[in-house]
DNA sequence: GGGCCCTAAATTTTT
DNA sequence: TTTAGGGCCC
């Protein structure tokens, strides 16, 4: 120990070894960051603070795990596990279990996650204050309450509050403010929290609890932030109060990649951190160790068109590497394979693994194409984001079984399991508890249980089956507390009837929900064992397991078998993250940025920053593509490139042949609008078409050991070529080939199939 | 109450 | 293209 303190440069070392008062890092992109976090800890550790005593909060569950095993290796095991390291979601989340009676909450609240608070929220517009849901979307009532929330709004300061009560009248949607305050009733009577919740009753906790607050002042003794940028006011809160008495706070991130903007996140945070704690000491870490020049210098020429940041000089010292390469396809399909033929030939090439690779795509919807192509191509992949596996309905019908077990006020997971398996317990049943329950005050579960003593008007054969409902649910209730998680699922999963719903058909869908549950089951396992391992006996639960698995997303699932493979993901969930080479797709005008964000010139910005979050998690090469036409809702559509791709320095780009973007021919076609450009698509397909047929089928490779330089070859590709050079010799002998259509190339002979033309 | 068929909407990003 | 929800009939 104490050595790691070499490995660092001087402003890294500078910003580790600032201990007492406030401190703001601003890192830029590949600066060494996490590294700086990690040293941070355990030097903080050699300095005599405990693991208890350290506070340290990341972006993901994952980045945590990651840092944790980090820390561990230079400070031991032992130490590191006992860290307060998690997200600001898992960390308060513990905490308000343990506080949770102080704000009348249960220790067993359940959180939702956005598909129960939309249900909810939509349920509220329609059944209870008879409003339109197409008019009163869900999804937007939904995001303007979440940002109240993070904003820490409350229902009554958002009634109170004449410029957001103009903005919601002038928008024609007045009643926002009702359908917020019932949503938080009816979360509350549920024993229910949002994701926001978490943070929103933290706060809440701390301001009318000054004994519960000081108890974790004195507790947290040094407190971290990592991408401090994308923190909201909520969060910020928190940190403020935390460390209030002792100033001991450092604070980590980079402005020029905040992109949270939509989830209430504050650059703000970060700006006026310097203002709000007195005496902040400000490090630069400027030096970028992951990526090549060239393509540091593109992202901070790209960044260099944003207005209002903070003054910094991010620079490499690595090779000077080579530029970004732009290419244009006719389709989205063909971008697709395109970009699985490169990664194909990058890795015939050698020198890279399928790890080396990632595809980042501005929304998720955009994966398919990859997949595709990777598939047919047999390249091995991991997608990331999309619908996770906690998203899947079986799984969730099963964790809400879990759920109501746990806490039987959970009215959104008793709706959802009702009448799943078949129970004749149809809609208007459901709806008559319901009502019920929302007059009362009572849960819906006890409701079930007696509905005649309630006036809850259904006929005979429907109470009874409520009641047997409630009944069976009463036994999971008993038997949850004390049974390992792995044994109650199993006793779920028969007493409740899914498995004889799954065992009774074998189509393929039902196949695979029945390895959902078996994979479920697994998870379960693994967690009893993890438990067991770390000596937490009492913690083996289905209650113990619900805790965690809220707040998981599918990033954290990495297995960590899925090794050597593609990643593919949003530019949004590659933050903080690096590969050696990267594909940025879908670079069209309307997509990246997005279609929403031309309005507003904040958002424009903050789609560019994201853009410069895409490109700095190249290390060696980067690749740009955009399409000509796009499927998209089953038709296909014609797309313009993005306008970002003009806002990198033309000096650091390179567009292969003679289609460069930026030729007066592109410009001109670019503005000739859409119709023209559809005849032309059409025409241009059929040339495509020809193209890649042009090789005849009876190509035949020539003997690789006899390729010389200086000699005519075809490819299977490429097309014509000169041998340039030769190198090595057998397995890695390589040529350096000048081919016509595509420009200069490096192939590994033992691969490239070449036949000598002359 | 349950099953079938039709229509409309969805794709911004996530703890 | 896929999926959720509403209407209709048994």
């Amino acid at each position: 120990m104490g050595s790691y303190l070499e490995q660092l440069n001087p402003s890294q070392r500078a910003a580790v070894e600032h201990v007492e008062g406030p401190s703001l890092v601003i890192a830029g992109a590949g600066s060494g960051k996490t590294r700086v976090l990690t040293y941070k800890v355990a030097y903080l550790m050699e300095q005599g603070f405990s693991p208890y005593s350290i506070l340290a909060l990341t972006f993901t569950n994952k980045a945590a795990k990651e840092m944790k095993e980090r820390i561990g290796r230079v400070t031991g095991e032992h130490a590191s596990r006992h860290l307060w390291m998690g997200t600001f979601h898992s960390i308060f989340s513990r905490i308000l279990r343990a506080e949770a009676a102080a704000i009348g909450f249960p220790s067993t609240f359940t959180i939702y996650d956005s598909a129960d608070s939309k249900s909810l929220i939509n349920n509220i517009i329609k059944n209870e204050l008879n409003l339109d849901n197409k008019h009163y979307k869900p999804r937007s009532v939904q995001a303007r309450i979440s940002l109240a929330k993070n904003s820490l709004v409350t229902p009554s300061a958002y009634a109170q509050d004449e410029k957001i009560l103009m903005r919601d009248k002038s928008q024609r949607l007045p009643h926002i403010k009702e359908i917020y305050s019932i949503y938080v009733k009816r979360c509350k009577a549920a024993g229910a929290m949002d994701f926001d919740d978490l943070l929103l009753y933290t706060n809440i906790l701390f301001r009318d609890h000054p004994e519960i607050l000081q108890k974790y002042q004195d507790m947290f003794r040094f407190i971290l932030v990592d991408e401090y940028q994308d923190t909201n006011y909520a969060q910020f809160l928190i940190v403020r109060q935390l460390a209030k008495a002792h100033g001991r706070v450092a604070v980590v991130g980079d402005d020029a990649q905040s992109i949270y903007s939509f989830r209430g996140a504050r650059l703000d945070n970060m700006l006026q951190f310097p203002k709000i704690f007195e005496n902040t000491k400000i490090y630069k870490l400027e030096q970028n160790y992951r990526s090549t020049q060239n393509i540091v210098k593109a992202a901070n020429s790209l960044i260099a068109k944003n207005k209002g940041q903070f003054e910094k000089n991010t620079f490499s010292e690595n090779a000077p590497g080579d530029p970004i390469i732009i290419s244009n396809y006719y389709s989205d399909q063909e971008e697709g394979y395109s970009v699985a033929r490169s990664i194909s030939d990058l890795i015939m090439r050698g020198g890279n693994d399928y790890s080396d690779f990632a595809i980042l795509y501005r929304t998720n919807s955009q994966s398919r194409n990859f997949e595709e192509a990777l598939r047919k191509l047999n390249i091995p992949y991991k997608i990331y984001g999309g619908l996770s596996f906690y998203q899947r309905k079986e799984i969730k019908d099963l964790l809400a079984y879990f759920r109501i077990s746990s806490n039987s006020r959970d009215n959104e997971a008793l709706k959802r399991i009702i009448n799943f398996p078949k129970r004749g317990l149809g809609q208007s049943s459901v709806s008559k508890v319901e009502t019920v329950s929302n007059l009362s005050g009572e849960a819906m579960l006890d409701i079930c249980r007696k509905p005649l003593e309630f006036n809850c008007e259904v006929n005979a054969g429907t109470a009874k089956k409520l009641s047997t409902f409630a009944e069976l649910i009463d036994k999971f209730q008993e038997e949850i507390n004390t049974k390992p998680a792995h044994e109650m699922a199993e006793i779920i999963l028969k007493e409740s009837g899914i498995l004889k719903e799954f065992s009774d058909q074998n189509d393929i869908e039902n196949i695979s929900r029945k390895d959902n549950i078996q994979e479920m089951l697994n998870a379960l396992s693994i967690f009893e064992e993890g438990r067991k391992k770390e000596n937490d006996l009492d913690t083996v639960t289905l209650l113990h397991f619900l805790e965690e698995v809220s707040l998981l997303t599918d990033q954290d699932q990495d297995n960590g078998e899925d090794t050597n493979k593609v990643t593919l993901m949003t530019v949004h969930a590659s933050k903080g993250l690096e590969f050696k080479n990267v594909f940025i797709v879908g670079m069209e005008k309307e997509l990246f940025p997005s279609s929403q964000s031309v309005e507003s010139p904040s958002q424009y910005e903050e789609e560019r920053r994201l853009f410069y979050v895409a490109i700095t998690r190249a290390e060696e090469k980067c690749f740009l593509s955009y399409a000509k036409s796009r499927y998209q809702w089953g038709k296909a559509n014609i797309c313009a490139p993005s306008p970002f791709l003009r806002d990198i320095d033309n000096q650091y780009v390179r567009a292969p042949g003679d289609v460069s973007f930026r030729t007066k021919k592109t410009i001109q076609r670019e503005q000739n609008g859409p119709g023209n450009d559809a005849q032309k698509l059409a025409a241009l397909r059929t040339q495509q078409a020809r193209r890649q047929n042009s090789v005849s089928p009876d190509f035949k490779p020539s003997d690789p050991n006899s390729i010389t330089a200086g000699m005519q070859v075809e490819h299977a590709r490429f097309g014509m070529g000169k041998v340039l050079s030769m190198e090595g010799s057998g397995e890695s002998a390589k040529a350096v080939i000048f081919f016509q259509k595509e420009g200069q190339k490096n192939l590994l002979l033992k691969f490239a199939k070449l036949r000598i033309v002359q």
